[in-house]
DNA sequence: ATTGGGTGTGAACCAGCTGTTAACGGGGGC
DNA sequence: GCCCCCGTTAACAGCTGGTTCACACCCAAT
């Protein structure tokens, strides 16, 4: 399903300044020109696209926000409005328009919207909803990218976008290393393969797609060849996939296990992994 | 019956949405009926407070958004803001204030304003936008977040998909555990069998179809296999069913006082509570 | 007591989920 | 331009578990 052909640079790594790439679907030259001048310098990516793109085309763009004016959409704008949502819920999305009434305005951010904008309005505060908006969005995204985290045997460096056992690379690709790493600070939770999909690919997953079971394959691959005796990926079937480092050596968990009730001791659910078993 | 078998895709299961807790900062009365007026009977809890209310004393009231006007408050509106947004990072902040200038709005959104709406405004273009902000916070967070819940004998964990006692597993399926948690979830009421259905299967229930019953076979088969000596499940003759942990040792039951129920109260042997029909 | 419908129970079926492998094709580096 | 890398997609096999069926049992009403 992969709409996405190239485009893979801009990723998301400090949260602080990270330029907001942002997407303008309008027609308005003097708009536009005063709202261009404003971004420039600011540390802004924006990008103004037609007003007959389909929202799929969006996907490849990895865009923070876009901001649209709904009357020089083709096609329906509520219709619009909503599969960009559903298709990137990771998006923000501002109106701008003319002479709305408040049942389009409430209807607008009903189904999708995050803001709405009536013009005329000054740029700054176009600028400043986008970022409340962007801002809202990315907080309480993922903690601390910075710092390397360890985990079982392996070393997961986010300067490097690459994972280390004993200093020695999994030679990981980007969306396998991506994989990992969402999979990683979920440590002991079950994510979702649509949630794993959707953070990693960063847009909905279609129906059928496969992807997320072939990277987990080749990330197994690699975390086994580099690091065998150690069980990291745990499938839970109808749901999706659990990082938990698991010694797979006889000798029991490190938690001292002599107490008279064995099981009390969290054993990390014996959750068929069908990896395992006999 | 049932549709497909598999069909595990969209149905985002969050049935049970939770009501909006919205705190109000104004002092415009007629504003304020106005917008109670739309509140009740929405599923809000809002709650209206005194314009000096500090920051601090809004941590314990869990709220999800806050909307208040600038001009009623007894402290710098700026202050507040930051202080606010500082405190309580996953709180929605509304401003709404009559005559703003673009220089006050840019600013009120920079420190922390999630959205700001001029006044005079539509009630229903308030509630619209804070719903927005709220949906906009609450996306991103599955319902992982909600911590673990502890019933009778049994631990449900919505980061695992999964039910333990003593730290052992349930070993649930997917099925299995969501029908448990829609009844826990319910705790001492009774759920009927089609609203059960369409809570954890997300259609409506065909004429006919016994997958309930067979689910909840399982379930008490799985939870008396682990958690013997208690009974979760009660049967409703020609309702449904309801979650209730009740021990069955002679050993009274762990409320006070002594229920002065007429009705067979928790025959030992019958299986099925009949129950308080009335 | 009889009866009709609702519910418990066990087992079988098979749609769909996952593991696994390999071919395909676009992009970037050389 | 050529080659290699890597993400995508398809195909196949094994298995899980959701669905369905059949029958026994229980409840409530006549």
């Amino acid at each position: 399903m992969g709409i996405a052909g190239g485009l893979y640079h801009g990723h998301r790594m400090s949260v602080r300044r990270d330029p907001i790439r942002l997407g303008i679907v309008d027609s308005d030259s003097g708009f536009l020109k005063v709202l261009a001048k404003r971004l420039e310098g600011s540390g802004y990516e924006y990008r103004v696209l037609p007003g007959g793109i389909p929202p799929e085309e969006l996907v490849a763009s990895k865009l923070n926000a876009l901001l649209f004016d709904p009357t020089v959409l083709r096609s329906d704008p509520w219709d619009f409005l909503e599969r960009v949502g559903s298709l990137l819920p990771g998006l923000g999305i501002i109106v701008c328009s003319a002479n709305s009434t408040v049942a389009q305005r409430v209807r607008g951010l009903r189904v999708g919207a995050d803001d709405w904008i009536a013009k005329p309005c000054h740029p700054e505060e176009v600028v400043a909803r986008v970022e409340a908006v962007v801002r809202r969005h990315r907080r309480g995204r993922s903690t601390a990218d910075a710092g390397p985290m360890v985990v079982g045997e392996i070393e997961i460096r986010p300067d490097r976008f690459q994972a280390y056992v004993a200093g020695r690379s999994l030679e990981l690709t980007r969306r396998e290393y991506e994989l990992l790493q969402v999979l990683a600070e979920a440590e002991g939770r079950v994510i979702e393969r649509e949630a794993l999909y959707q953070s990693v690919w960063g847009y909905a997953m279609a129906h059928g797609d496969r992807s997320v079971d072939v990277f987990v394959r080749k990330l197994r691959a690699k975390l086994n060849r580099t690091s065998p005796g150690w069980e990291y990926i745990h499938t839970h079937f109808g749901i999706g996939y659990r990082f938990e480092p698991e010694s797979l050596d006889k000798a029991a968990v490190p938690v001292a296990d002599a107490e008279p009730e064995p099981d009390a001791a969290r054993s990390p659910d014996s959750n068929r992994s069908l990896s395992s078993h006999a």
